[in-house]
Order: C-alpha cells, then structure tokens, then sequence
DNA sequence: ATGCGCCCTGTAGCAACTACGGGGTCAAGC
DNA sequence: GCTTGACCCCGTAGTTGCTACAGGGCGCAT
C-alpha cells in the first residue's frame, strides 16, 4: 500500500509516518518505480504498535527499546515489565500533580465577582503564592 | 538587584528570565555602566507573577492576556475568569485522559511472567489496541 | 596581574511532531 | 493529447518553553 493508505489504515500522519522512517522507528519501505513507498502488513502492525504506544504515553526512545524487544524473540521480556511499569508510575504521579494543581485553581476561579482588574482577585491570587495551600 | 539576585530572590533560571525578557514577557531593566541589567521590586513582582502562573499550568500566551489585563487596573476582569476557568477544564480533561491511560496501563503492567520477548504480555498488548477498554 | 565569579550576546538543542514550498506522477475526463 | 486534481517526493523551518553552550567582558580580592 501507498503512504496514505497506511495513514488512513492506522489514523497516522502522513508526515509523521515520513518522520518515523526517518528517525529509525520505521524501516524503509520499498519503492516504486516512481519512487512512492509501498508499505506491506509488517510496517502496519509496526506502526499499530508505535501508535498505541505513544497514545499510552510511551517515549519514541522507550518505544525504540520495546521494538527492540519484540524483534528479538529470545530475549528475556521483563525489561518490557520495567518500562511499562515505570511509565505507569510517572502517569499517577502525573495526576497526582495535576489533582493539587486542579484544587488550586478552583480555589482562584471563581472568586471573580466582575469587577475591574485592580480589584481582581483570580489576578490578585495570581501574584501572590502565599495564598495557596500547597507546593506546586 | 542584578540578574542572579533575580533569580535567587524568585527560583528562576538566569536563562529564563533573559528569554522571558527577549519574547516581551518582562520589561527590559535598566542596564548599569557595564552593561549588567538592573531590576526593582515591580520586575520581582511581575516575574513572581509570571512564575506562580506556570507553576499554575498557564501557557505564555495566557500569561500575556493576563498581564494585560493587571496593567490596565480600569479593566473588565471578567476576562481574567475566563481564562482561568477554561484552563481549569483543560486540567480536568487532563485528569480524566490520564486516569484512563492508567487504568489501561496496570492492566498491561504486571502480565509479564518473565519468559522470552515472544511470548511477551505488555508487547502483545501494545501490539493490540483491540484489548483496550476505552478509546484513548 | 591574575584568578574567580558574575555578567553579556547570539545561537543551537530538546520532544514529537506539523507545515510549507517547490516539484514529480498518474488516472480520468474533455 | 492535454489539462485537472489527487496523490506522492524531498528538505527545511516552525511549534512550546525553556536550557545549554561558546566566546567574550567586568569587578573585586589576592
């Protein structure tokens, strides 16, 4: 299949599937003669997996190694454990972060009562750490 | 005060506070005989202000509608609202994504039993999007 | 005068794309 | 046979919010 057939096919860019080539993540697909790439069901699966992982968060470098591994069929699979498991725990500390940061707004949002900017009190709360209630 | 007594009174970079100065987020100082800028109180404050809103999650451009906004103290300030509340259900939409992605990533965390890469859980399940719950 | 810490400028790098300009290719319709 | 339009090619520059140099100047203490 041509390029945007497999843009189609997996909902991936087109320049992004360019990018991916060119970056290393994808192999080179053949041409022909007219020198347009000609993909086969091996670069869609790939891609599929490149995509799904980088929808989950995963790093083009942690995705590197995950392909790595899977084409190399001997090798031990935990190292695939430790990089989805340390991603797991950077996503929930990512919450984690945004749940503080979500209460500080919500503290500052609405206190608003339409009056004029030197009155303000989002902006007031704004200049002035003091009134927050944690570390952000 | 010179630029690292700026940096240390606030917990900005050196490099920072040049580069907010360069994209206009910050008025240009006055510069001493040799050149060295020279900040007040009002630059402290500003950058205070402008530090506390990133913390907050606030982009640049946001950052700039608000200051707007503090050096026009005749103003509406209902603006100042708007922008924060919209950026509050970014933060939540956020939250909400990122609780997803979580619960897809502990159900592919853990599946490893320590065999070979063929035989790998997280890679299959990062290979196939069909056993994801959600769409993420 | 020489060493050290601070300051200056301008440019390039990071992640992960996205957009663009300027061109080639191919099938269909007139 | 010629144009139109959809598709493809390449290379480069832009995005966000910094951060990191390289290569130089300034000021004070020894």
């Amino acid at each position: 299949m041509k390029i945007g057939e497999l843009s189609r096919a997996t909902g991936t860019n087109i320049e992004t599937i360019r990018y991916y080539e060119r970056i290393g993540l994808l192999p080179e697909p053949h041409r022909t003669a007219a020198n347009y790439r000609s993909y086969g069901d091996a670069h869609r699966s790939r891609l599929a997996f490149v995509r799904h992982s980088r929808d989950l968060g995963f790093t083009i470098e942690e995705i590197r190694s995950l392909l790595d591994l899977s084409d190399d069929p001997g090798r031990d699979c935990s190292e695939a454990d430790r990089i989805a498991s340390r991603h797991l725990a950077q996503v929930e500390d990512k919450i984690a972060q945004l749940t503080l940061l979500r209460d500080e707004l919500a503290r500052i949002v609405g206190r608003c009562r339409g009056g004029v900017a030197a009155e303000c009190r989002v902006i007031e709360a704004l200049g002035d750490h003091g009134g927050c209630a944690g570390a952000h």
